[in-house]
DNA sequence: CATGAATGAGGTTTCATTCAT
DNA sequence: GATGAATGAAACCTCATTCAT
């Protein structure tokens, strides 16, 4: 009785189980806010592609915002998690910013529905993620470990500049995610494929010269 | 034929004025679309704000999606008349770009609806822009400028390394672009104004070091 | 062009004549309130029985509920409007009273809907029609109007106690609403067909009867 | 199995007591469908306020509609069992019928879901309590009683008329319902708070002297 | 006796668009 | 060139009810 639910996950193809009945429809619900934005994402197009009645995701969201939120909450823990789990404070200042900046702009190309989402979220202003408690707590950690790094390679003499951790982290997310959340108008534009993989491989080189330049550089 | 439209415009009172309505409908429209969206804009809305019938949104542009249209092509074209305004070609190399990164940044501080339109447009991976055939000729323009700046620098010693001078310019785009538009996310999750004078000014700075720095460093 | 109102109006089977369409919809809507109460009505059932489309109901009146606030204060104002036609103040004041009684009853008897549309909104503790401001000017008259008989009738010594009107008002009331009100319970407990017409003349008599006596009876 | 139930209701704290459950529910129903009617009420709204599980209302009562039944039984259970428990019989018929005037009034008053209940079942013709058996024969019992009354009164000489018993128990009952049903729509339109003690008070001796008034009146 | 998960039908409302004048 | 009236499709959401445990 005790590990009902445990047994119950361990079940994978229980019609029963509210946990993982939640994760598709917020699999689902990812895809489609991610390609379709708040309010063009379809309550019943979510509700068909994660096999379940419509009326199940009020059950377990509320409506068509909450889910919108808890959606958002989820890509940005995802995000946080996976930039932990890098353990830059283990590495050497130069090896710990590089590897930042290369996770920062593989995990655009892996996570291409999180552009989007952060795209539409800043079209509302932020207004579902002002909400969230967890994480401004989740960013802190990331502050400390960017400005962590920056002071020890001040200290070791390879960065020769001091840089507040946030504005660095600022101009490495602007290059990054820039390129992927643009990358159509400016295929159009420049009518040249920027999403071929020579192209992102390219840019991802260019953005890492650049930030490591700079902070090799001194100061005007 | 010809002096018609001119009387016309000479009266400012005149409710028959096609293009005078033409142009109430789209100014609506791209404050409309850049709130919230192709989605999330309503024709009623535009039509009350413009003051004028929704048919006329009709009459005058087909439908929601071609009046969308319309109002990206109308603000690339704001954009790029206004770069080349600027004159760059007649400055030295290191005034161009400088003038050019800062005239970029202050742009979309003047015009947010732009960030906007271009977000939501990425959306849909630019299939409105995408149909325009004037875009692409403005933007040439802009890369000979560029690359004409870049060259003249570095046979004069002021820039340090060759660059494609598309590449600038996205890098350039990116950290000015991603600055406003995401500025709600970022000072949702920093917990501080991203927005006032101070943070953007401060960053305008750092964007131009940024660039500049990097264009005088010997690569790698 | 003046009068295109009028003309239209004059064309009993024109389809775009928006007051015929109002009143179409009203009357609809009318008998569903009555029938089934604000939250058992039907949008689509009333749209259906005008014979429009659902959604010019939200066109001409906003939603449901206002819907419902128009449908009650028409009918308010139809009977008030037939009691000033009654013309009381000519009569002899028993004559006036007991016209009035009859009336009330009466009025009950044509107008089934009024009685049922009164009970819902009194489930919703009057919040509809307390938004009316034509309402209680409406009232005023009434009660000057009794009021003059109730004086009058002292003045001649016909009626032989003072009488606040309103509280006169609210006993004739009480005794033909109610009777109409909760006819089918009082059958269905009393086993006896109270909606008959023998038993609805019965009951006419006796409420005059009854209020009447009281009149002509010198208080306690 | 006897005293199974007798020993689980002596333990007030069970939380697998058929009875309390029930009556738990059948109290948060009478709340809940007297506020709202048959079909404003919301079943999940009344297994929330009675502290159970939905499914819980299907498995007692079968569906919202015997539900609904129910507690339109048991009110007028509880009404019939009061206006027993007033032992007229014994009275003087004077008294007897001025208490019964009172006690139709009083009770209004201090079980106002009554008034809801039995206008939203006229709403739907009395269907639901058209079912009942036992209702009828409860009813028999008052009209003996006051017809008890009557006869005793108009013997004795205390009444000057001949009336139907169930034609008076009408008049008594139009007289208390319709204040404490209309007093909403009332109060609007007069623009008087008619739910003040004060109002109640008077109204409650208006209503008794106009009965006993017509009772003592000879007839026209 | 009791529960949480799940459903299908249908409710109100909104929307882009077209018709008739 | 401009308008108000009207539409059909589809959106979000709610509801009473049942299933599985």
């Amino acid at each position: 009785m005790k590990n009902k639910t445990t047994t119950i996950s361990q079940n994978p193809k229980a019609t029963r189980d509210a946990k993982r009945t939640r994760l598709k429809i917020l699999t689902a619900s990812r895809e489609e806010f991610s390609r379709h934005g708040l309010s063009g994402a379809r309550v019943g197009a979510i509700a068909k592609s994660a096999g379940v009645n419509k009326q199940l995701l009020y059950y377990y969201f509320g409506d068509k915002e909450k889910l919108y939120a808890s959606v958002l909450e989820q890509a940005y823990e995802e995000l946080r998690t996976a930039e932990q789990a890098l353990n830059l404070d283990d590495l050497p200042p130069k090896e710990a910013i590089e590897k930042f900046i290369k996770f920062s702009f593989d995990f655009l190309v892996e996570h291409k529905y999180f552009v989007s989402l952060l795209n539409d979220e800043n079209l509302h202003e932020a207004k579902h993620i002002k909400k969230s408690k967890r994480l401004p707590l989740l960013h802190d950690r990331l502050r400390t470990t960017i400005g962590g790094a920056l002071e020890r390679g001040l200290a070791q003499g390879v960065f020769k500049r001091q840089v507040d951790p946030a504005d660095l982290y600022i101009s490495i997310a602007s290059l990054c995610f820039f390129y992927h959340s643009n990358v159509f108008t400016m295929s159009a534009i420049f009518q040249r494929d920027l999403a071929s993989e020579d192209e992102i491989a390219k840019r991802r080189a260019h953005i890492v010269e650049m930030i490591m330049g700079f902070l090799a550089l001194e100061s005007a």
